[in-house]
This record gives structure tokens, C-alpha cells and sequence, in this order.
RNA sequence: CGGGGCGUGGCUCAGCCUGGUAGAGCGCUCGGUUCGGGACCGAGAGGUCGGAGGUUCGAAUCCUCUCGCCCCGACCA
């Protein structure tokens, strides 16, 4: 906390570590590449989840569990999917520890598990084999299920909420009667994600599809949401798969239709990550560190009293008491500071760099005149203040002001998007731009997997999406030169 | 797995080159003065210098081995 924030310009990749270890958001952790999440950061995982899980509700579905462990012969049955995940699987292949000769403790060779289990970095198969049992006919179908988890990818670099070896998420997995119903339900889950990321996370995404390249293992089409950091790389903060009958061959989901003919299911899946946690801190952030959006915040509002003898303080808590209970009565999660070990200007500087999106100051002067001091995190200093809000009104203007916050930063965050979203006709121009702001680049695109290929290594950058109803015309490919009406965004991405 | 760097109180690091009683800042504890934008004074607690071996009268410092972490590259929600 004493710690001064890296300012984003010097180096950005360090202020979103000491943005994260100040806010108190997560720590690293004995195991390489897994973090703790601590109780803040943890807060604005669950308000994500539960604005998502209401979502998943609101649309049919229901949550399930399936266990972490999957037999190992289960990922081989669908060739793509064994290619995307084996390189990074944990394997289990011991059930029991015995002392060793040096008296440490060593798998015992006795307990050697038959087949090993890999703890999933994914639950198609899994899920997809249950669905096999659970689908007998037209009538079982669709299939809408959810599951709130954890999963293990033993990934080589690690990036505290970005990327970790274990992290938490939801993964849908919903099985249907015809492609159509899939395609509609992958459409539709995205359009869930495009709808929680803006209204909730404040965060601007553009809907799209993936390049075959960037395709989910195993899935026919994958479809993305992807947001823009404040440093102007790409993140992919949520995907969802049509995944055809390819798992629903590889595992046997079928039904019978009403001619009582065998028919194979078409599967979808889509996941959301504590990697948004990532994005809401990248995307919001700014030099004095988090800037949270209300509707996920941990602490909406903080009440930072302000005293100085004893009979003040007296005077002053009780009047941020029934401020605070106002609040709470009201609907407002909200804290009231009362440490009286830092002096407020400490808990200023702290609750702003923690994001909380708005403070109530309460000092002897708003005890006399029975009101109450109003900041805003989204705009800096004396111009986020208000002065003299009576303390009878201070549960609607709050409210109101959450509001104004929400739609603030969202506001900040869209204009910083469609500033940083530029189009090139040319390679050089392209290659311009992102080693410069970076950014996304809208092109004509009709290049080829290899041109991919060939791009990402000379440009790290990539192909984020296909945006969705983009209709630009026809233009001239960027890459290429060919004739073509296909846009594409390309960005760095994390 | 290649290339580079670092392991010294809770944290960030100095000390090592040139061996000689283990230091600073922050944090923590206690007391006092403070408190409307990161307060100050005083008194304290706290370290097998990553580990093992060696050289030496003497090792945080020199040598050997070893373990761990970080950064860059190949893979990725």
C-alpha cells in the first residue's frame, strides 16, 4: 500500500501486478503459476459470477458438478480436442504416498492407478459422456447445463487473473436435436456475455467469430467476445463453441427422432474465466490504480469520516452510522472506514486505489450542517466532488451517482476503443500501427492460414476476430490485395 | 527446454568486487502529538544472509555443488 503504483506509460505489464498486490486482489502462491485470490478480489469474482449465473438462469439453464478427475482415455476420443489440451494436462497417476528410503514421502509404485486421470482443463468429454446417458430421445433435448469450476492448464507463462495454471470459470455445455437449435444457442450465449461484459463489467466488446486458427480445439466454429486493455492489446474475455456432432460421435450422444431414426446431437460450450476479473482491471485502471464499475464492485461505496478530537468523533461516527445504514437500506453495498490508525487522506488515497466507485466524506462540518461530501472515482480531484448533499437525500444521490459512474466508465472505456480501432490498406501501415498504440486493425481480409501464420510471427499480432454484421463493402485485402468483402480486427493479445 | 538475472528481518533492497561484531527504508508493537488528499516524534520487536560442502584463525562476502524464483523466447481461456 505504500508502495507507489508503476505508472501505466513506464510500464504496464508491472502497474497491473501493483495494481493487483495494493487492491489486495490476489498474491502469488506456493505452487508456481497458481495465485490466492484474496477476499477483495474474490468479492468482484462472485458479483461477476452471480451476474452471470442470473443470466444463465434467464435462459434455461441449470447448474450441475462433474468431477475435476477425467480418465485419461476419455480426451483421445476426439482427435482435435486431444491436440489442443494433451501438452498441458496434469496427470494423476497415484492414489497413495509412502515413505521412501530417505524417509520423504514418494507416490507409493503399490497405488499406480490402472488408468491414469488428468484433471480437466476443459469438461467436454466428461460431460459429453454423461450426456450420452442422459439423452435418449427427442424429447430429453435441449440439454442446457452449466457448471461453476476449476480447471487445471499447466501453462508455460503465467499472468495473475490473465493466465493461471489453475483457474476458476463457468463452462456451459448445452446438447441439441439440429444444428440450427446449436448454432442459435452459441449465438445466443455470446450475445449473454456480450451483454454482461457492458452493462455489468462497464467493458466495451466486440462480438465476432475465430479464425480457424484460433478456433477451439474440437469445436466447428468458435465465437468470442473480445475487450481492449488500457495498453492496447486484445483480450478474449469469453468464448463460446459450436461444437457440430464432433463430441457427440466421439462420446455417443444420440436420440431418436420422431421417425424413431438414430440421430447424433449437436453440442455447444462456452466459458467465462476469472480471467474478466483481468479485464475489468486493464480495461478500467488508471494511474492511481483500480477503477471498478458499480454493478461488480466488492464496496460500491466507502464513508471516510473525518475528526479530530474525541468529541468529534463522536459526533461524526454517529452521523456516518445512520449515513452507512441509509445506504444499506437502500441497496448499496457499503463500507464505513473506522480505522483510526491512518488519517482520511490515507483512506482516500487507498479506497481509490482499490476502485471503490464512490465515497461519502463525513466530517464535523457535514455533522453541523447535517450533510454529507460526495467523490467520484471516474473523474479526478475537486471536479468528481459534490458538497452539501443532505444527509436525508444521500441514498438517492448515491444511487444516482453509481449510476452516473457505471455509464462513466463505459463511456471512457467505448471512447477509448473506438479511438484506439483504426483501419490500414497496407501491411507497412499495419505493421505501423501495432508496434506503435497497438490497438485493433479493421481490415479487408482474405488471406490464408499460412498469411496468419506468417503475420502473428512477424507482428505477434493476430486475427481477434470476424466481427459480427460487419459490413464494410468490398475492399482490397491489406495482405494480400485480393478482392474481398471479409473484415477482420486484427490486435496483440494477451 | 534454450538465453539473462536474482536469492540478506513481513516487503523492497544496500553490504559481496577488496573476508573481520548484519544494515536502511517501508511495514509491525507501545506511548504521545496529529487527522477535510498518502502526518510526526520517541521507544521497541524482528534475520540459521536459499541449502550443502570446501578454502580460511575468521565467510553474507571467495570456490564447488544444489534448490528455488523472476525476466526474455517456443504454447495458451
Amino acid at each position: 500500500m505504500a508502495e507507489k503504483i508503476t505508472p501505466r506509460s513506464e510500464d504496464y505489464s508491472r502497474w497491473y501486478l501493483d495494481v493487483i498486490r495494493d487492491a489486495q486482489l490476489a498474491e502469488s502462491s506456493p505452487v508456481r503459476g497458481c495465485m490466492v485470490i484474496r477476499p477483495y478480489g474474490f468479492a468482484l469474482w462472485e458479483n461477476i459470477r452471480d451476474g452471470l449465473d442470473r443470466r444463465f438462469k434467464a435462459t434455461g439453464h441449470v447448474n450441475a458438478y462433474f468431477p475435476l478427475f477425467i480418465p485419461m482415455s476419455f480426451m483421445q476420443r476426439e482427435a482435435e480436442h486431444v491436440d489442443g489440451f494433451a501438452k498441458e494436462c496434469a496427470v494423476v497417476t497415484h492414489h497413495r504416498l509412502i515413505a521412501g528410503p530417505d524417509g520423504a514421502l514418494v507416490p507409493d509404485p503399490e497405488a499406480r492407478l490402472e488408468e491414469p486421470l488428468i484433471v480437466r482443463p476443459t469438461s467436454e468429454t466428461i460431460i459429453g459422456s454423461t450426456f450420452s446417458n442422459w439423452v435418449q430421445s427427442y424429447r430429453d433435448l435441449p440439454l442446457l447445463v452449466n457448471q461453476w469450476a476449476n480447471v487445471v492448464r499447466w501453462e508455460l507463462r503465467t499472468r495473475p487473473f490473465l493466465r493461471t495454471t489453475e483457474f476458476l470459470w463457468q463452462e456451459g455445455h448445452t446438447a441439441h436435436a439440429t444444428e440450427e437449435e446449436a448454432v442459435e444457442e452459441t449465438l445466443r450465449m455470446l450475445d449473454v456475455y456480450a451483454d454482461f461484459a457492458i452493462n455489468d463489467a462497464a467493458i466495451p466488446v466486440v462480438k465476432g467469430r475465430k479464425s480457424a486458427r484460433e478456433r477451439f480445439a474440437g469445436a466447428v466454429e468458435t465465437y468470442t467476445i473480445e475487450a481492449l486493455m488500457g495498453n492496447g492489446w486484445a483480450l478474449q474475455s469469453g468464448t463460446s463453441h459450436y461444437l457440430g456432432t464432433n463430441f457427440a460421435r466421439a462420446f455417443d450422444i444420440q436420440y431418436l427422432d420422431r421417425n424413431n431414426e438414430k440421430q447424433y446431437c449437436h453440442t455447444t460450450s462456452w466459458g467465462v474465466s476469472t480471467r474478466m476479473v483481468g479485464a475489468a482491471i486493464m480495461a478500467h485502471g488508471d494511474d492511481q490504480g483500480l477503477r471498478l464499475p458499480p454493478v461488480i464492485a466488492p464496496i460500491q461505496a466507502v464513508i471516510v469520516p473525518i475528526w479530530r478530537k474525541d468529541p468529534e468523533r463522536v459526533a461524526v461516527m454517529e452521523h456516518a452510522e445512520r449515513v452507512k445504514a441509509a445506504l444499506a437500506g437502500a441497496g448499496i453495498r457499503v463500507k464505513l472506514d473506522v480505522r483510526d490508525d491512518v488519517s482520511p487522506g490515507y483512506k482516500f488515497n487507498d479506497w481509490e486505489m482499490r476502485g471503490v466507485p464512490v465515497r461519502v466524506e463525513i466530517g464535523p462540518r457535514d455533522v453541523e450542517s447535517d450533510a454529507v461530501v460526495l467523490g467520484r472515482r471516474d473523474v479526478p480531484g475537486k471536479e468528481g466532488k459534490q458538497f452539501g448533499i443532505p444527509a436525508g437525500q444521500v441514498a438517492d444521490a448515491v444511487s444516482e451517482l453509481l449510476s452516473e459512474v457505471q455509464a462513466g466508465l463505459l463511456r471512457q472505456a467505448t471512447e477509448f476503443r473506438d479511438s484506439n480501432t483504426r483501419r490500414v490498406s497496407s501491411y507497412d501501415e499495419f505493421r505501423q500501427l501495432i508496434d506503435g498504440d497497438g490497438g485493433f486493425v479493421r481490415v479487408h481480409w482474405d488471406g490464408t492460414g499460412e498469411d496468419e501464420d506468417t503475420i502473428k510471427e512477424e507482428t505477434k499480432a493476430t486475427i481477434r476476430c470476424f466481427p459480427d454484421g460487419a459490413d464494410d463493402g468490398e475492399g482490397v485485402c491489406f495482405y494480400t490485395g485480393r478482392k474481398t468483402s471479409q473484415v477482420a480486427l486484427f490486435g496483440r493479445a494477451y
